[in-house]
DNA sequence: TGTCTGTATAGATACTTATCTATAATGACA
DNA sequence: TGTCATTATAGATAAGTATCTATACAGACA
């Protein structure tokens, strides 16, 4: 039965014989997941999140990722449209921080 | 590298960056996460799960998402690579359903 | 055996994207 | 003002992938 499923994500879902998950709502789903599904980008949620203030400045991330510092704008800047960031300019550098409740949404579609 | 640091802004100064999270370890999640981050892959994992005894062959899927069979089997393969489904032949047609285990895992990554 | 049905694979194409270099924009301060 | 430091954007390129058509493989059955 679908109540073994313990799953949102699948809970949510049409049952046998209808129609199928909605193409709008499959994709702005997806569009979520897209921004979690990448391993720099993990690697940048990760660092913030355990950072001091659980925020952090491009320029923290650029050496220990290895990676330019466009790149990493660019990796915050799919993170920011997905909701899962948010960035603050205090004096010359920009803060980036987790937006929790965004992050919530994400994992309720993991879980029951 | 900050070279010259304004006195006004020591407090505000950038700490100096956390171990990221590994790379290798970075990619596994990222290749779990990249399998449902696609709206067809979803629609089908959505399928299965409403399916009746949350298995659906091949031919169930190609009308409903209006893609062609190969197209579906791509992404069975995709999801059963990332170990999210597995398919049992019996008969005529292969049988796909859903590894519990497996989602638990993913869930995991978000609960951490 | 041969034929039909269901599924998987191969190859091609169009689209997306992660990354880079170069440059613009923004803010602090002398 | 002008200069330096930090971040964002533009443009180019290479790699990945979702989709298709064509075809091969696998099982059922006469």
């Amino acid at each position: 039965m679908v109540t073994r499923i313990p799953l949102q994500l699948l809970d949510c879902l049409p049952k046998a014989g209808t129609e199928p998950l909605a193409r709008t709502t499959a994709e702005s789903m997806a569009a979520a997941l897209k921004a979690v599904a990448d391993p720099t980008r993990l690697q940048i949620l990760a660092m913030i999140a355990a950072s001091e203030n659980q925020e952090s400045c491009v320029c923290n991330l650029t050496e220990p990722l290895d990676l330019t510092q466009p790149t990493i704008s660019h990796h915050l800047k799919k993170l920011a449209e997905a909701g899962l960031i948010s960035g603050e300019r205090r004096g010359t550098w920009v803060w980036y921080s987790l937006n929790r409740e965004r992050w919530a949404q994400i994992a309720n579609l993991f879980n029951a």
